[in-house]
DNA sequence: GGTCTTTAATAAAGCCGGTTGCATAACGGG
DNA sequence: CCCGTTATGCAACCGGCTTTATTAAAGACC
């Protein structure tokens, strides 16, 4: 039986959240008065609040601003230099990683060939890559998320990978937490890119959005209320798990297989480029997957569905075909937007350090429910470092 | 920005609904101290707490029992003659209703055949002849569950039915509510029947459960963390809304066509007796859905899937086939167990109790988020009237 | 420069809810 | 009739928030 003993406490943790995440959404720093209007508490729990949060180091105060007549009003900024959060997303022919700050601001981005020492050592060597090309000092990580092909355990170990077969069975999730001293989550790299789409790409705005990914694969993720669909068996959206589709030729590394050209990707740039087979080649694609994604749209029935198929923009030789395939499928009008993947490959590595951001908030802020600034990690933000203004 | 104003009331709801779940738990009166005990509160917050659910009538008083050494204890027990939960399943050929008092228990149950008259007035007419029938009073009627076939709006129309097109485009909801004088939740049969066997079916017990149905349509509902998928146009589970099955040669009333015999159940029948030609279109059919069936189970991967098929137990006839079919499709040997239904047609008016109990819990109880009392509404509790003892 | 106005920060008092601890009431048993 | 046992009720205290009042710190104005 829950009990609701320490309500009280509780009520100070959702203050604190209160105030913390109405100062994480905001760059310019805010008053007390300010807090107070806008979070509905009165002025002295503002204040009690701010002192906890000074102390824990992820607010600091500014220097009162002396404009107007009146006391000038001390005011208060989310220390988004206090800590650091970074994402791997490691696959078989390459690890990326990415490193913010607290709000979310990309301080470096890198990418590394494979690695041939093999195991989770490449985690760790993407981290500090990135780290160092960009100059920040890794004492400052507070968690680490990492992208995986395959089945990933709730425990972060890799199950199944068809496409990283020397790392199924490792603990990945433990043996790079102990590399790097830091928590670390792991999961599904497309459920990843989903759940980065859903938040700050093609699907922002909509909680619920199905994500499907064409490319040396064919999968789908779904998420739902803000949250990624995980499966009993932690498998969901796996759907190249499925028999009876082309890819079966090759189903050893459970690849989609063409024959106009020898890549998905050459394919959609040879339709783009008015190639006839190709067009008819995609075409017939479409119409073989047409069944299986009418039957996620209708058991799902989600706002719109974001579809990467490795060459942005593919609206006209991708998204147009499968979108009237599907629809001879259905009998209802009603039909979700299909639209094209916004953040392309980088999806996966910004889905990584968002689930970092989600999984050890609590850890991070000391506090519980602290939302990760998802609202920061856009696409549209430059590679290039920015340095906090210490 | 969400204020946290006022959390001092929201404690002491949220104790109130702890101690009247507690109660609602149970048949036996409960005392404060075991009251204490069980919910981790202190004595004197108890009673405090009873105090006001005895002003609420939710809750009443005992007589102290006598037994034993010692000052002997008040006990209280939850009043579930307090109100009357009501539910109708309105379908083409006819309506069943049920009557529940506050704890779930069933004080009637009633079928009538299809009503000439047309409109809403058999869902009144069901609820009054069920009312009657059990000699309850329909003024402590607190609300009341309506299922109908079809796309159901947020707002309680019905906006498409192929099995009752003359209730196309009314206000149901609000209709039954004018006349009942009552608050009325509407929802689409088939997934207030998945929500039953999840609840207190073949699925208890799981969070995560797919709902199929074969009989006169072809039918999938999810169950998801314990609440039923609604869908962005609340179509989810519509799975009969897909072209390029066998059931679109009738399209016009979104039915299945048989050919070994005359209707569903009649193959199934026929298929147990031992009828080769119904047992192989019986493998006929679930080759045909296997794909649709092993798409919905890779992309939510439940716990569970009940299936349900007109003909109780199905296990041999169905249940295998269709389990057999749906894994040869799929890769991963992770395949959650099929079993029958537990409910039967009686799943869906158990659903529609249910769900008027969830969506109307908080103006019921007067206090917000108190659970229906799910496990007490089972199939095997007997439909003889069982009279609340005043 | 002194005073006034304006606004922010702090302090005091009170409310609400919960808990602990102790005294008291009601019963059976010796 | 007294005693142990168990439940009840009251008082005191704490933690958190709010309202109200007081003090502090700036600019404006004479």
């Amino acid at each position: 039986m829950d009990t609701v003993r320490g309500a009280a406490q509780a009520e100070r943790s959702a203050n604190q959240v209160a105030c913390l995440r109405l100062l994480a959404g905001t760059d310019d720093p805010q008053t007390v008065g300010v807090i107070s209007e806008q979070t509905g508490l009165s002025r002295p729990t503002v204040h009690a609040v701010l002192d906890d949060l000074l102390e824990t180091g992820l607010v600091v105060a500014t220097d009162p601003s002396t404009v107007g007549p009146g006391r000038p009003a001390r005011a208060f900024r989310f220390a988004r230099e206090a800590g650091l959060v970074a994402g791997v997303d490691l696959g078989p022919r390459g690890a990326r990683a990415i490193i913010c700050d607290l709000s979310g601001r990309r301080l470096g981005y890198t990418e590394l060939k494979p690695d041939r020492r093999g195991g989770v050592s490449v985690i760790q060597r993407a981290i500090h890559t990135v780290a160092e090309e960009s100059s920040v000092d890794l004492e400052r990580l507070r968690a680490i998320g990492v992208a995986l092909p395959g089945v990933i355990e709730t425990n972060g170990q890799l199950r199944a990978s068809l496409a990283l077969p020397e790392l199924v069975g490792l603990p990945v999730a433990d043996l790079v937490s102990q590399d790097l001293g830091r928590p670390v989550a792991v999961d599904n790299d497309i459920k990843l890119a989903a759940l980065a789409e859903q938040r700050g790409g093609a699907g922002r705005g909509y909680s619920d959005v199905v994500y499907l990914q064409i490319g040396h694969r064919l999968s789908v993720s779904i998420v739902l209320n803000g949250v990624i669909r995980q499966g009993r068996h932690r498998l969901a959206g796996e759907l190249g798990a499925q028999r009876g589709m082309r890819w079966t030729r090759n189903a050893q590394r459970g690849q989609l297989t063409w024959t106009s050209q020898p890549t998905g990707e050459a394919v959609l740039r040879a339709a783009a480029a008015g190639d006839a087979d190709a067009q008819a080649e995609i075409e017939d694609f479409c119409a073989q997957i047409a069944v299986r994604v009418a039957t996620v749209l209708l058991v799902v029935d989600p706002e719109i569905v974001v579809v990467r198929g490795g060459l942005p923009p593919e609206s006209d030789v991708l998204l147009r075909p499968l979108e009237a395939a599907v629809e001879k499928e259905l009998v209802f009008p009603e039909r979700p937007p299909f639209v094209s993947s916004a953040l392309g490959r980088e999806a996966v590595v910004l889905g990584a350090v968002g689930t970092a951001f989600d999984h050890f908030s609590s850890g991070i802020y000391q506090v519980h429910g602290f939302p990760s600034p998802w609202t920061r990690i856009t696409h549209d933000i430059p590679h290039s470092l920015e340095r906090t203004t210490k």
